[in-house]
This record gives structure tokens, sequence and C-alpha cells, in this order.
RNA sequence: UGGGGUGUCGUCAAGUGGUAAGACACGGGUCUUUGGAACCCGCAUUCGCAGGUUCGAAUCCUGCCACCCCAGCCA
């Protein structure tokens, strides 16, 4: 296990497990399965549903099976079987041999539909979808049988081979179990088992031309898997009559289905039909653009798998239908990257540094590092250092308000592993903006500390002018600027898309080892957050950083905090003048 | 006027009759060449509400209230 990763703590699920154990209800087996429709791509939701189920089986000595639920050819591609496959793996999840396909099942699927009819249990209905939904009934009242429920066995018989030899067209008739069309589960009122589509199957190919429904395909798949657990979201609570119904019915091996509360995140969206809606409408880059919380778009981002299964375990397993601040995610993300990720300087928005008294044309070189918290685990780097440097432009402030440590005139402050700089002079252009500072430094800081033990507040982050790397670095922000854009009745969701979830600095400036940088690595820019080197728009010698997660910020708070004070004076001071 | 679920700290979440775990957040402190990290301390007399049973209730009973899901030939 990942470092981090803590044990998992308990759920109600292991409690029904770990009882079931006790009992021997399964003989000691735990079976599960991960078992997605492949309609589009994985997300941070099917992530928490992937580290249950596996999770589950790897906890208690058992196995998950990877099972695709094909059963809709109009809207399933292998393009998102492959997908899905590699975002599994991806997140550090094994099926070995155990990877199965719905589809696989079709001929015992309808030799079990056969069945069904044979003890009088379904029927062929020639209602159109139009007149079974009119007599479906409402919440409140039965619905009434169909004209033709009480066929016999042996026309029944004869009609669902006809559908299956393809003699009728799509949507003439249905296959039907026969249960109650007055149960006040909507489910049971003679739920819909087949229906025709003459539509080729990625697998199967031509081979059907009718198809089974979820409820009827997917307990069997369960049963001939010998499945012992199948969990799914709480949506499908009332579908668990009909599982039970079908496999009771048929006399089969009956798993336990177990329904939990969906993962649900603020600021961003997670159904399929939205997350394809921002990638064909170009609101983002694509199926992994870094603000999509697909599993490829985390993965471009520079999140870990461990990072993933560390938030998934967080925030654990119930029933209760939640919302999970980002703040859980990013925490995780940070927890993981911080025992494992480099320590390096880059400048993001870079504000030129001349110090007067240092020699022209000196260089000297730092070492400098990886991971200053335990210096052996990661080795070192040699920094160079020179007379003009640049440092974050946010690090100087002319007027700095309390509790700002960083460099203003007149100020010290300690440039990391270097000197100690004083600041003596702010140049500003026409419009008053700040071009450049000058600073003297003290030849006798060296190394970031002085024989006199004198005491400097703040410590930044600087890179060497003339070796820095020029690089484009890519903030990433959340992508919505409300907790849960999706809920305005009558407002769009896309209304509420954080302009600023994307800003892209093309001049950022960092320090000479990373003109090495390898796509793919992970760093910390020191005091700015992790970051990681593009895979795909990384080339040599100009590195594209992505930033992963910002560092936490007590600045920011403090900041915050004072506004908020300010205010609140400023309403007394508004308050007090009136009664005065 | 149907059925199925859920309600425990700001946020997740244990607990299933024996006197409210843990995590994150938050507050305070130590340490610190990242305002990061690490470390220490504090943080629900109370479990949606109201009754009842009991020596004892978050846990059992009764009645309310709030929220979520279900009327696809989607999954």
């Amino acid at each position: 296990m990942a470092s981090g990763e803590s044990v998992p703590s308990t759920n109600f699920i292991r409690n029904i497990i770990e009882e079931d154990n006790r009992s021997g209800k399964w003989g000691g087996r735990v079976v599960t399965r991960f078992p997605p429709e492949p309609n589009g791509y994985l997300h941070i939701g099917h992530a928490k549903s992937i580290c249950l189920n596996f999770g589950l089986a790897r906890d208690y000595g058992g196995r998950c099976h990877m099972r695709f639920d094909d059963t809709n050819p109009v809207k399933e591609e292998q393009e998102y079987i492959d997908s899905i496959m590699e975002d599994v793996h991806w997140l550090g999840f094994d099926w070995g041999e155990h990877l199965y396909y719905a589809s696989d099942y079709f001929d015992q699927l309808y030799r079990h539909a056969l069945q069904l009819i044979k003890d009088g249990k379904a029927y062929v209905d020639d209602q159109s979808a139009e007149e079974i939904r009119a007599h479906r009934g409402t919440l409140t009242q039965p619905g009434d049988n169909s004209p033709y429920r009480q066929r016999s066995v042996e026309e029944n018989l004869d009609l669902f081979q006809r559908m299956h030899d393809g003699e009728f067209p799509d949507g003439a008739r249905v296959l039907r179990a026969k249960i109650d069309m007055a149960h006040p589960n909507l489910v049971m009122r003679d739920p819909t088992l087949y229906r025709i589509r003459k539509v080729r199957h990625h697998r199967t190919g031509d081979k059907w031309c009718i198809y089974p429904m979820y409820d009827f395909t997917h307990c069997l798949s369960d049963s001939a898997e010998r499945i012992t657990h199948s969990i799914c979201t709480l949506e499908f609570e009332d579908n668990r009559a009909l599982y039970d119904w079908v496999l009771d019915q048929l006399g089969v091996y009956h798993p336990q289905q177990i329904e939990f509360a969906r993962l649900n995140l603020e600021f961003t969206v997670m159904s399929k039909r939205r997350l394809l809606e921002l990638v064909k409408e170009g609101y983002v880059q694509g199926w992994d653009d870094p603000r999509m919380l697909t599993i490829r778009g985390m993965r471009r981002r520079g999140y870990t798998p461990e990072a993933i299964r560390l938030f998934c375990e967080r925030i654990g397993v119930g029933k209760k239908e939640s919302w999970i601040d980002m703040y859980w995610l990013e925490k995780a993300v940070r927890d993981d990257l911080n025992t494992k990720a480099p320590r390096v300087m880059g400048v993001l928005d870079p504000l030129k540094v001349v110090i007067e008294n240092y020699p022209d044309g000196q260089v000297e070189e730092f070492s400098c590092p990886y991971y200053p918290d335990d210096p052996p685990a990661m080795g070192q780097r040699r920094v160079p250092f020179s007379r003009e440097f640049y440092i974050e432009r946010e690090d100087f402030m002319e007027d700095p308000p309390k509790k700002f440590w960083r460099l203003a005139p007149g100020r010290e402050v300690r440039l990391r592993w270097a000197y100690y700089v004083t600041c003596t002079q702010v140049i500003k252009d026409d419009q008053g903006r700040v071009t450049e500072l000058r600073c003297t430094y003290d030849p006798a800081s060296k190394g970031g500390g002085t024989p006199d033990g004198r005491k400097v507040q703040g410590t930044i982050h600087w890179v060497s002018a003339p070796h820095a790397v020029p690089a484009t670095v890519r903030l990433y922000d959340r992508l919505f600027s409300v907790p849960n854009p999706g809920a305005y009745k009558d407002r769009d969701y896309k209304e509420f898309l954080n302009p600023e979830s994307l800003v892209t600095l093309p001049g950022a400036m960092l320090e000479a080892s990373l003109a090495q940088a390898q796509p793919g690595q992970r760093y910390q820019f020191e005091r700015k957050g992790f970051f990681y080197a593009d895979p795909v728009d990384c080339a040599p010698g100009r590195p594209v950083f992505n930033r992963i997660v910002t560092l936490k910020d007590s600045w920011a708070k403090i900041l915050e905090q004072q506004k908020r004070e300010e205010a609140r004076a400023q309403r007394e001071a508004k308050k007090q003048k009136k009664k005065g």
C-alpha cells in the first residue's frame, strides 16, 4: 500500500461481509464485480465504485470481476471498453482472467427467458411503448393488465422465437415478466425483459436482433459468475425486488445486491451527458482536459492513482447522499505528493531583481536538497546564482499590510538556499507598474544564515535570470464557480463555468535543473504547489507544467481574515455614525 | 392518498441497549531556510423533532418533520 494510505475504516458493506464470513453464508468467498456500461469515460464517481469493489476483494482475499454491461448496442462502443480497462489498470486494480461481457451470456439469457415463458412467468406484449406507459398506472394508482397478458405458453413461445428470428420490426413487441400490474413498486409492474433492436452489436455483430434489459441481464450475469456481493448505487434499490424475483423464479444461484450512495463532488459535474457536452461543445479541450474529473483528466493533470485511492478511502461508504467538498480531493493529492515530489524552484510571474553589490558576471552554484525534510532521500541538484534573478511578483509589496513577511522597500528577506537581500530601490514604468527591484546582499549570509544569528522572517524562492528555463505553466482551478451547478432549475449549468478554471502563464521562469525535466515527472515548486510535466505538450528545453494542486496557503487565509475584520470595522463605524 | 431509502460536530463517518471512535476543517502551541510539512493540545453532556419502554436509549416502540429515488422498449 502506498505511503499515506490509511487503514480502511469500517462501513456497512464490510459489516455485511464480515457477518457473512462468520455465518458461512458464502463459504468464505467474496466475489464482487465492477460492471460499467461501455458508453462513456470513467470519472471520479466510478473511481469510488472501483476502489470499493476491488478493495473489498483485496481485503477479504476474494476477487473482483471486470464486466461490461453491454446490453444496449445503440449506445456502446469498443473505444469505451478500451479506455475503461486502461483507466482501471491505471488506478491500480487488476481483474486477472476475470474479464466478462454481459453479451457473452446472451445465449443463456435467452434460454432463461424461454424457461420463464414455459413457466407462465413471462409473455410477449404487442403494445407499443406508449401503450405500455399508458397502462402502467401512476405512483398512486395501479396499472392495468395488457390485453396480451393471457396468451398461451405456446403462443408466447412462438412469438418470442419469431422476435428472435427477426420477423418483427423494432418496437413491435417486447417480452415482459408477468408479475403484478398493481404492485406498489413500479419496477414490478410487468417489467420489460427483452426488446427488439435491429442494430449491430459491437461484440456479437448481427447475431442478435433482440437484446435483454438491464434488470434481466444483471442479476443473471451476477449469478453466472457466482458473485457474492453485488454492489450498486442507491437508485437501484427499487430494482432489487426484480433482481431477487428473476433469480428466485429461475431457481438459480442468488447473490446479494447491496446499494450505497454515489459520490457527489462540489464545483464539478459528473453525469455522462454533461461531461460529453462539455467536450463536444468545446468548453474543455477533451476527455483528458485536466479540469475534468474523468480518470483521464485527473491523470493528465498529474494526480496519482494513490491519491485518488486515498481520497476514496477517506470519504467512506454509506447510504447517506452527501456532497463532498473539493478540498477532500485536493487534500488527498497534497498528502500523497508531499512525500513523493522533489522540491525545486520556479517563478510563475517573474519580477526582475538586480543585486547592486554583487560582482557582475559572477556565478555561484548552490547544492540544494530535493527533499529538505529528509535530504538523503532524494539527493540534491546544483542551482546557479548570479547578480540578476527573478522573484515572484506577489512576493514584493511596496506598501505591505501587517504580517506580510516578504520583500518590501528597506526589508530584508532570505533567498532560499542563497543569501539575505535587502530591497533598496523600486523601479517603475510610465504606468507606475513595478518593473524591477534593486537590492544589496550580505555576503556573510551565504547559504541562508549569518554569523550574527539575526533572524529574517521571510524566505522567498528565486531563479537566476541568465540561467532560467522559460516555461509555460498552466494553472488549473475548479471548473465551476458554484458548489452544485446542476441544481438550478431554470439556469443552465454551463452558466456557472469558472472563467478562471484555466490560466496559462507563458512566461514562467524555472531553475536550470528543470531543463531536463522529463514529461510525466512531478515536482513541488516550493511555496507554489505541485506541478506535472505535461506528457503531451512538453518539448525538449521548453517544458510545459500543469499545476496539480496548490499548497495550503496560510497567507491567503490571513489576508481573508484581515479583509473580513476590516469590513466589520467599517460596518461598526457606520453604525456609530448613525447613532451619533 | 403508493413504494423504496436517508437523517450522529462545519464536512465526511464509526456506533445496532451500557453511558458519543476516527479523519478533514477549525482554534491554540512547538519546530521550521517552503506562511508547506511534521509534532502536541483543544474541539458533539449530545445523535432530525416529540412522546414512550428501560436502572440505563443515538441504538427498542409510537407519532411527526425534512430530504433523496421510482411511472425508459436506458443502465
